[in-house]
DNA sequence: CAATCCCGTCACAATCGCGTCACACCCTTG
DNA sequence: CAAGGGTGTGACGCGATTGTGACGGGATTG
């Protein structure tokens, strides 16, 4: 059975017990200014209040991001009202998505549900190789053949899920969704933009061209 | 109760009987060359050594894949060293994942229980084989020999077709509808151009001729 | 506050996919 | 061997899709 860890940094009204629902175990735990209490394996979802006791919800939003055990967390800022000010803040701390509060149950499960439909998940993995490449999530960087790729933070992410979903043809909704742009809706030909990039970023590094496009479709990336 | 069916090519050192645990009923059992030697429902999980007494474990790999009763099976390649040569071809070959030996109580439970927990589920049928032919559903590729078989989408939906229907002529009108090909109506004589188009790029990619003409009836893809 | 970087969008050219046609070739039948 | 239907395939052209240079706004840096 799948397991999807959520966790939140603050109590809330309603009880969010652990349960099973549709296949999925979901499991909910409390995310303190140290990160999480336990180690999960999996998925991991955060959901982190604008205002917290002891830290401000930006600041809370960087250490995961920095946290070597929580970099791969989907994390969902809680607003407390719809500011177009506060919203741009929380996606460059690096949220990869908001709702305004309070956050109730159905508020977390449809975000969850909605992103895991597609079924493309991160793996929480540090470092991978495919074929020549190679990425490094601690140093944040690829490499082709020991060569480094110059890549921008989007390319790198880019490359990073793609990496991640090997041999899988992924549509450009995927990747949209996969690099956590849901505000504001991107253009999906903006993907053929950043495929390009990708591209001559690689080629730049003397690298062939692992990302094949198909037509009407989207881009996979090739192994072998 | 979920029941997770474990199928392993060789015996091991340490007992790996069934067992319960955490909600879920574990059975192990031998996988020989010919297959499992019993049918299960539910989730199947396959680890094959790279190494067998009686068959390569790559070729073991393509057998699950191309086997009806187990092309859904997970399959954990179990490496006896960290090669990335190696770890691309048992990738090729159809494995899911791998390992690198020796393989444990341990390092069977944490596959299957990460995996599961990841959400990695195989849909049905991603990936098939007839003969030397390949077909990837997810990677929307097709290989002779593990060479690749340049198709475009119009080209791998009829060899798809085809190959679901080995042995049977297939008329023209079949091969459009199979298609999906309702609107605008298409002319009978363009199916031949389609065959034509994906012979052609079968011998480019090395291989033989699979598709055999029916006179005045249609077209098989002849297996064997 | 100037210089630079990053990135989303646009517009246009290049490319691609594919249905159709036309004609040569093939096979069958008588 | 002549006749006639069936099949293979090169060529053509229309639409649709994609690649990419250019632009501008916003953020970042110094």
């Amino acid at each position: 059975m799948d397991v999807v860890n959520i966790f939140l940094t603050s109590e809330l009204g309603e009880s969010l017990d652990d349960f099973v629902h549709d296949q999925r175990r979901f499991t909910f735990d409390r995310l303190g200014p140290d990160g999480p209490r336990r180690l999960v394996e999996g998925p991991m979802w955060a959901f982190v209040d604008w205002v917290m006791p002891e830290l401000a919800g930006l600041e809370m939003c960087r250490r995961l991001r920095a946290d070597a055990r929580t970099v791969d967390a989907h994390v969902t800022m809680v607003l407390e009202e719809d500011d177009p000010e506060d919203r741009r803040r929380a996606l460059r701390a690096g949220a990869d998505d908001y709702v305004i509060g309070p956050l109730t149950r159905t508020a977390v499960l449809d975000r969850v549900l909605a992103l895991q439909s597609r079924g493309v998940e991160r793996q929480a993995t540090r470092r991978f190789e495919l074929g020549a490449l190679t990425i490094d999530m601690a140093a944040l960087q690829a490499r082709w053949n020991e060569q480094p790729i110059l890549l921008r933070p989007n390319e790198f992410r880019l490359l990073r899920f793609l990496a991640e979903n090997p041999n899988r043809v992924l549509t450009r909704e995927d990747l949209i969704n996969g690099l956590g742009k849901r505000e504001p809706p991107i253009d999906e030909r903006t993907v053929d933009v950043w495929i390009g990039r990708l591209r001559r970023a690689i080629k730049a590094a003397g690298g062939g061209n692992p990302l094949r496009t198909v037509r009407s479709l989207g881009y996979v990336f090739d192994l072998g």
